[in-house]
RNA sequence: GCUCUAUUAGCAUAGUGGCUAGUGCAUCUGACUUUCUAUCAGAAGACAAGGGUUCGAUUCCCUUAUAGAGUACCA
């Protein structure tokens, strides 16, 4: 194999892309790169029936936020475009006629509504409908009609479809990098629409003609592809073409388990199916990561670990650090369940590593959004509470109360912590921080801890009671650190009005 | 129904014809002179079932069960 990789991913516009399509999008960038192929992208848009406006435009969006930009495709034009199936569509006829020509093809007459009356009494029978081998000259096509009469009816306007001829009785051996060996009956297959009445290529025609021509080496797609394997490698071997390699990917399961994740589950579960945000032309709307707050490279190493490993006991790759470790042959077989929650430890791994001082800068703006303005040392904050946040999001959860002071307490803490002796114990506090002109973290701890440890006080009496004083709640990191954000005026502002509240208890 | 595919703990998975089947998430316990949804330490928990092949199978073969996909003039 020397020529050169070069690898498709071929989703068809009709919405956003599922996170499915993403992690084969993804998978197909890591191994083009691996081994220093070209990742292409084509749009499958030959029904345009289900054509969604701007699915396109978000396709291309998605792989760009995550890092994981195609090389050839719509705006990309290299000499294999253009890239989009509908405006390649006078090329396909003359491969669906060149198929006929050599006999592994026919035109066929039978309406939609007569083979569907078809299936209806098979099913009624018990039985299911094939159109191929066993019944195909008891149909309308060419098969059974004289070349004249083939030849009238389509001067005639009437309409017709083009089916592949499938062979009557072989066995196929099909090969999958993933899956290995996989015998097939042709016997059992059907002679599937290759090329439709509105003049469009079905999917079958048109990728293989496509693969052919933009001399695609690996396919690389969902398993959903697999009951087709059989009619592409006898589709390329009726053209006389070399097959490219094939592996299918792994579905990717509801985290229940049972069918595949469709777009509704996520919203339904509260979890996002889309990269990016998406509102249906009715106004549904979809999340996406991106507006969930998800860092790209969080998302992009989850979808890897969707179906692959790498066999060691890494978890955290970043792009390069993948393609450099991804091989198909340890994708898996089975279909994947997605769990939203391993999704968030991704996100938190991710976030732990973004420069403090990047973060800080994102949590100004997300505090600019909710109108708080501060004078506090943001990254310093950022230091402290990251450790405990998965979003920047969660910095506000976590340490909301370092710009609000409470104006109330948690009940249950409170009825823990503040008793009759607290006030006093809160006094001397105040009066020791007042004495404390080092502010930092370090000093007001030695000096507090000092004193607690000198008067056998117990640390629980004033701990909980100093804690429930600056933030309302029984949470947030270390009480000295909080201190030491807040300043002395700030602090002791906030103590006295806990005394208060107790006080008037 | 038919065709294809899969099945290791609650979940994602690693791994092996033969020592205590590894890891992460979740769970539970303890610690952190006592916030915790954080951190650290520890614990419990699995080879779907039944037949073979074999000295020996979670690993190979068959059957069953379960799950999934496909079965369109959709991709």
């Amino acid at each position: 194999m020397s020529q050169k990789v070069r690898v498709r991913f071929a989703p068809s516009p009709t919405g956003p892309l599922h996170i499915g399509g993403v992690r084969t999008a993804l998978f197909n960038y890591l191994f083009a790169k691996k081994h220093g192929g070209d990742f292409l992208l084509r749009i499958e848009d030959t029904d345009q029936t289900r054509y969604v406006e701007g699915a396109e435009t978000y396709i291309i969006e998605a792989l760009n936020w995550l890092n994981i930009p195609f090389d050839e495709g719509p705006g990309k034009e290299k000499d294999c475009g253009p890239y989009r199936q509908s405006e390649r569509k006078n090329l396909y006829k003359q491969y669906a006629d060149a198929l006929i020509e050599s006999g592994n093809a026919y035109y066929a007459f039978d309406t939609a509504e007569e083979l569907d009356a078809h299936r209806k009494d098979h099913e009624a029978k018990g039985k299911t409908f094939i159109y191929n081998w066993h019944n195909r000259l008891k149909l309308k096509n060419s098969l059974v009609f004289s070349a004249e009469e083939t030849q009238r009816k389509i001067d005639n306007g009437e309409e017709y479809v083009i089916r592949f001829k499938s062979p009557e009785n072989e066995t196929l051996q099909l090969n999958d990098i993933i899956r290995g060996e996989m015998q097939v009956e042709t016997s059992i297959l059907d002679d599937k629409v290759l090329f439709k009445s509105d003049g469009m290529p079905t999917y079958h025609l048109a990728n293989i003609v496509d693969d052919h021509l933009m001399k695609i080496t690996h396919v690389i797609r969902g398993e959903e592809w697999l009951p087709s394997l059989a009619l592409h490698v006898l589709l390329y071997r009726a053209f006389g073409w070399e097959a490219p390699k094939f592996a299918h990917l792994p579905l990717i399961l509801k985290p229940t388990g049972n069918g595949k994740l469709s777009k509704r589950d996520g919203d339904k579960m509260g979890f996002p199916v889309f990269p990016l945000q998406w509102k249906t032309a009715d106004g549904e709307e979809f999340s996406g990561y991106r507006e969930d707050g998800y860092l790209p490279e969080a998302v992009v190493n989850m979808l890897a670990f969707l179906g692959w490993n790498p066999g060691t006991e890494q978890e955290i790759f970043n792009l390069e650090e993948l393609v450099e470790a991804f091989e198909l042959e340890r994708v898996h077989k089975a279909g994947a369940k997605f769990d939203p929650e391993k999704t968030k430890w991704f996100q938190h791994q991710y976030l732990q590593k973004v420069d403090d001082e990047i973060l800080a800068k994102d949590f100004e703006d997300y505090l600019g959004e909710k109108n708080v303005s501060t004078a506090l040392n943001l990254t310093k904050i950022v230091t402290l509470l990251k450790e405990r946040a998965t979003f920047v999001s969660d910095l506000w959860e976590q340490g909301s109360f370092f710009f609000e002071a409470p104006d109330s307490y948690d009940a249950k803490a409170a009825d823990k912590a503040f008793k009759t002796e607290t006030p006093e114990l809160l006094q001397k506090v105040v009066s020791i921080i007042n004495a404390t002109e080092d502010f930092s973290a370090e000093n007001l701890s030695e000096k507090v801890k000092g004193w607690i440890t000198a008067e056998n006080i117990g640390f629980g009496k004033v701990m909980m009671p100093l804690r429930l004083a600056l933030v309302g709640e029984m949470k947030g990191p270390d009480v000295f650190d909080i201190l030491s954000i807040l300043g002395k005026d700030e602090s002791i502002s906030r103590i006295e009005k806990a005394m208060h509240f107790i006080d008037q208890k």
